[in-house]
Formats: structure tokens, sequence, C-alpha cells
DNA sequence: CGGTTTTATAACCAGTTGGTTTTCTACCGT
DNA sequence: ACGGTAGAAAACCAACTGGTTATAAAACCG
């Protein structure tokens, strides 16, 4: 998983424009005036996330007449999340740990493991 | 999930040196200085990495004497996986749709359904 | 052909980012 | 009290971002 794969992707999610339309893309294929629509900014303006989100491998573009219908793409994301599920276990564990000493205090009350005198 | 939130963890995690630091207190907490060993850079440019990480509520900080142990904080992660894992049903759905053709080649050739007058 | 629709490109602007060097503060050990 | 160590803060810089307007290119429609 190259680096600068995950820091275009990273970067192109780090957005709620580019967010939002991806979102939009998962309902299905739109071209850049339906994406535009909802938001108040101008053409150019999507036109230059798209071209961020094409460059990170998250959108890709076909033809149709003067349309360029934009598709999601979801490798990228999932490499993401590969990268995030490297941590999953990490706070797993702190709920194991949470779990253990909540178990524990119901049991024995607290410290019961090191109480030698009471 | 607040937006900018999101926005915040995707930005925070768009650099490599900023996710080498979280793959560094995965193994424990550790102080700036340790956490600038591996790499070719000022102090002062960790210690700004640290503050993008700390304002993104990906570490927090301790105090032990002169030294400000950083330790991780997973909230976020879960956050982003959080939006991630809403893509995750689209592209098992294309895998889905992709066993279904193929499973379907192999029963009865393509279009079976639609052939009327062979 | 001429006009309209759809998208891309260029040039520009303000604000942010990632890095530097220099300096400052706070705490430790002797 | 004093020198050394850990970290933060400030000032600066080049490069990039996210937005704009204006213009151009490509393909349709009549």
């Amino acid at each position: 998983m190259a680096t600068d794969v995950l820091d275009a992707t990273f970067a192109a999610l780090a957005d709620p424009t580019r967010r939002a339309i991806l979102a939009r893309l998962k309902e299905g294929e739109a071209t850049v005036t339906e994406l535009a629509a909802p938001f108040a900014m101008s053409q150019p303006g999507i036109s230059k996330h798209l071209r961020v989100l094409e460059r990170a491998g998250l959108i890709s573009r076909g033809r149709d007449a003067q349309r360029r219908p934009c598709r999601l793409e979801t490798a990228p994301l999932r490499d993401a999340m590969d990268w995030l599920a490297n941590y999953r276990s990490y706070w797993e564990e702190s709920y194991q740990r949470l779990d253990a000493l909540l178990g524990e205090l119901d049991h024995d009350g607290p410290d019961a493991a090191e109480r030698e005198t009471p």
C-alpha cells in the first residue's frame, strides 16, 4: 500500500464537498451538472473537486456526448479502511481492558488481587 | 458525526509523517524526542505535526517533568472507519453482482432469461 | 450553418500547510 | 545557583488549496 496513495485518498476525503459528492455517487453515476446542483458553488469549483477525486482514483469518468458521467471507484476506500483496520485491535483491546476492570469491580471490589490484610 | 471532525481527522491522516507517528504510538506512549528520532526533520517540525494530531483528537498528551508523553486516541479513527464502512456494502455489492453474473454464465450461458426463439 | 449545453482551462486571489531557523520557557541534576 | 535537556513559540518562506471569473472547446439541436 504505497504511502502516496493513502496521502491522496485521505487528502481527498478531508473535504466535506468531496465527501458529499462521493455519497451522491453511491446512488449511481452522475454528470458534473447533476453533481454541482446541490452546492452553492460555481461549476469550475466542482470540476476542481472532481479532478482531485479522479487523481486519487476515487472516481472514474466516462463519455456520453458532451457529458462526462462520474462513477464511484471503491478501491482506494478499501485501502484506507485496511489502514484504519490496523488500529481496530488497539481500541477493541481498550474495551477488553475496560470490560475486565468493570467485571472485577463487580465481583470483588477494586484492587481485590492486591489486598492482603483486611 | 460532525463534518469538521471528519475534516480534521482525514486531513491529519493525509500526511505520511503523521501516520508513521500514529503507528509508532500503537506500541505505547512516547515523548516528542522519541517520536522525532526516526525522521530527518527538525524538532519544531515534529511538534507542529503533533499539534495537528492533537487538535484532531488523535493523540493526547500527559506530563512527566519536562517531557510531554503522547498517547494514541482512537475515537476519531473509529469515526473515520464508520464513515468508510458506509461504502463497504457498495463494493461488496459489486462482488455480489459479479458473483451472480459468473454463476449465471456457468449455469445457462449469458442472457438465458431473455432468450425466446432459439 | 448558428446557437445552446456541458465541461474543461487559465489566471488570479486569499488562506493554509509543511518545513525551516532562532529564541524562549521550564524543569532537572549537581 | 548553573548548565543542560525537553519542548514550545515565533517569524519566515515556498508551495499548495479552495474558491472565484472569464474564456474556450466539444458536441448536440434546429
